[in-house]
DNA sequence: GTCTATAGGTGGATAGAC
DNA sequence: GTCTATCCACCTATAGAC
């Protein structure tokens, strides 16, 4: 039985944000322990090092990610109602003044531990299938449009999101972001 | 009359390299002392706060940036020709291991200093400015297709080439790159 | 302009008491 | 599980000699 509330959990959570805010080079075990009200040492009880804070950082997000996109397989059958509820998790994340974690991390990429650059390509594996099937299954029914593969179509779109995110965080204008995700669903005939 | 080899711009050269391949927050003043061979305490006589050295690097960035734009006006009349050489501007980038400077930066936007933020944002307002330019002249000549304004469009574009640049680079595929640059380019009619 | 030397701070991480 | 205390490497930055 777990605590009231995970310990492990509360700093995952603390960390979440600090790299999708500051990213993974931007904070240090001294923030979380701040914002927690604990120590430093107490913390690498729980995450040993910061790259197996980071590790389990990107796992968490990708099994709560999968876990939307079931949400969104059994409550939207429409292909069309699919991916404009998949780029909505995103406009949720930056109305968060979030960035995505594993966008975030692609940047860093250069300074990453190879645990965490391995887990972080199949972040978006894993969303380049999902969407990629959702694409098919558009095309299928006629409802979607799209030349060449589901694939390809699938890692426009992820790049697409990604840097809009990017950059509408960089301006404080999430408008500038849901402006760019429509045009990109548009153009798949969302 | 300069040095040789100016010492401030071979020093901004090796900045420039490291900010684009491990971020702002991933490089030292010793890492450009041992690759210059030179002492840290030097690098401070030219730069003498790394906010300095940031802020100066995004504006010679800018300025060789709007220097090849310019290159592309008075070569290329043509739009689909200009949009096409824009987008190889970032493949080229790429290719050489490196992300787009102020891209990787609007990453680490969160721990930026103020002087940093507004120079990088000025880089894509230019750069967004200069695209939509070259979209309206294309609605004009019927070369190019497009809903919207000039700048919204402009907007996804330098958005989906950013984030399409930051993904293929962790996966050490600049082929990803070139497939969602081709894609986004078609959707406007090059 | 570049050096040596160093200040003053923060980084991740560990030992051992409680 | 959390604490105090501490280590050592590294960070940005400065003073002052050459």
């Amino acid at each position: 039985m777990a605590t009231v509330v995970d310990t492990a959990q509360r700093i995952l959570d603390v960390a979440e944000r600090l790299v999708q805010t500051r990213g993974y080079n931007g904070f240090s075990y001294a923030d979380i322990a701040e914002a927690l009200g604990v120590t430093k040492a107490s913390l690498h009880y729980h995450f040993p090092s910061k790259g197996d804070l980071g590790k389990q950082l990107i796992e968490r997000y990708e099994r709560n990610f999968l876990a939307a996109l079931a949400r969104i397989d059994t409550q939207s059958a429409d292909a069309r109602q699919r991916l404009r509820r998949y780029a909505a998790i995103y406009g949720d994340v930056l109305k968060d003044d979030r960035m995505c974690l594993c966008g975030m991390l692609a940047a860093e990429f250069g300074t990453l531990p190879e645990p965490m650059r391995i887990d972080m390509r199949h972040f978006f594996d894993v969303n380049e299938r999902w969407i990629a099937g959702v694409l098919e299954q558009g095309k299928r029914e006629k409802k979607l449009k799209f030349t060449g593969t589901g694939v390809d179509a699938a890692r426009a779109l992820v790049g697409g999101l990604e840097g809009a995110m990017m950059i509408a965080r960089s301006y404080g204008e999430p408008a500038r972001f849901k402006a760019a995700a429509d045009r990109l669903l548009a153009d798949l005939g969302v």
